[in-house]
DNA sequence: GTGGTCTAGACCACG
DNA sequence: GTGGTCTAGACCACC
């Protein structure tokens, strides 16, 4: 049976961000802290769009889009595996964008910056689980 | 004159993320850098619009999503001046997000954590011009 | 079935209030005497910009004015629910000016106060529908 | 001289509500109070945007404003007076449209309706200067 | 089928 | 000359 970390998986309606993407991150966030490890197979769609309470269709989505970036390999009849932890190549901009975008929200908030330094370092503590 | 440094503002129109958020963003990164201080008055919409190549409603809806934010002030028949480097407060919860979102995609495409950091700091550093 | 009272959602497009602020006002009128209480579906967009003969654009921003003050919560590709009766807080300064604006005209409009704590009376009955 | 109470003319430029307007609303508000009685010379435009710092032309519509609704009577070369205490007639309904947006307002604040018709009160009190 | 975004272009309000 | 509003209509994203 697969108990996700709600903390992970938590799907906010309210938010812009599509509840597809919301999921999307949050396996990947699981698949960077190890875990969901290569080869353990993820929850079948219905389950976790029941366990959520989403659509169907949603899950399917997040799942296509872990696909799309070569995390996950979708058999059909035997469900999704975690097929690796690298993402497919992304430009530095793709990557810069969104990290530029959420630092500078953090700066005009009017957090000091060694306060924000120690907030990114606790994230990726957390995302690596302090390994690595 | 109103030659805003092409490198924030430069928008893509495939991107998923709307426009007008793309100019806000950018608009809040000069704000953060303190390229465009207290006082300063933006480009007209109209101007703006022109310089890249969007319709005038699209600029509008940036301007105001900064007005609603507290960043501008908005004097009708004048122009927007900026009113402000502070945001108004924001749940943390809100600003860790993107936050972690960003980086799960940083720690997803292989790049060393210190890598990551050092990057991290490099953004930083741009944000507040190495100053403050 | 979304058969708006017509009373609230009346637009006056001689006004000089901008036609989406006048039915956020309405809509919020109709939350305010619970005519539409959390958990209710707001008509589609489309929908009402049609019964009203506007365009939907005008709707869609009345729509986010009310999601920006946080009363409703708009689920793409479901549809906009009430999510509240309790704005965010404001200042008491801003709550005062349009008041003090309102009765100012009705003073100079030569009504006795006697009768303008009635009118007043009886909009707030009306607001609450007498009841809470 | 005219030195008018800065606490109904003060202007707030960050406001959404135009400044001619706001400046309307501050003249009559004394007006009603018998700040301002009949006969009564109101300062000259020219001082009186100097005072307050905004453009001649914005003072001038804001008289030109009072006059249309008959509150004063522009002569030219001996300035503006105040003729009458009593609006030109106007419907019930353009009184009590923006009562009750103020009251929706107040209602949704959650501030409860006894200490709102204690607020009322203690606005038509001063609009009155608790005579009449 | 729902809401969101964008465009082109007209017209108005403000200072 | 500035920003604001509105329209008509197209196209996209989400569920």
């Amino acid at each position: 049976m697969h108990t996700l970390n709600g903390q992970f998986l938590a799907i906010d309606t309210a938010s812009r961000k599509p509840i597809y993407e919301q999921l999307a991150d949050g396996l990947k966030a699981l698949i960077a802290r190890g875990d969901l490890r290569e080869g353990v197979t993820l929850p079948p769609v219905r389950q976790l769009a029941a366990d959520l309470g989403v659509n169907l269709n949603t899950v399917a989505v997040a799942y296509r889009q872990l696909q799309d970036e070569g995390l996950i390999t979708v058999r059909h009849g035997s469900g999704a595996v975690v097929s690796s932890r690298t993402l497919a190549a992304q430009t530095e901009e793709d990557l810069r964008k969104p990290l530029r975008s959420a630092l500078t929200q953090l700066v005009l908030s009017g957090m000091p910056v060694s306060r924000i330094m120690r907030m990114v370092s606790a994230e990726l503590r957390f995302l690596t689980k302090g390994a690595k």
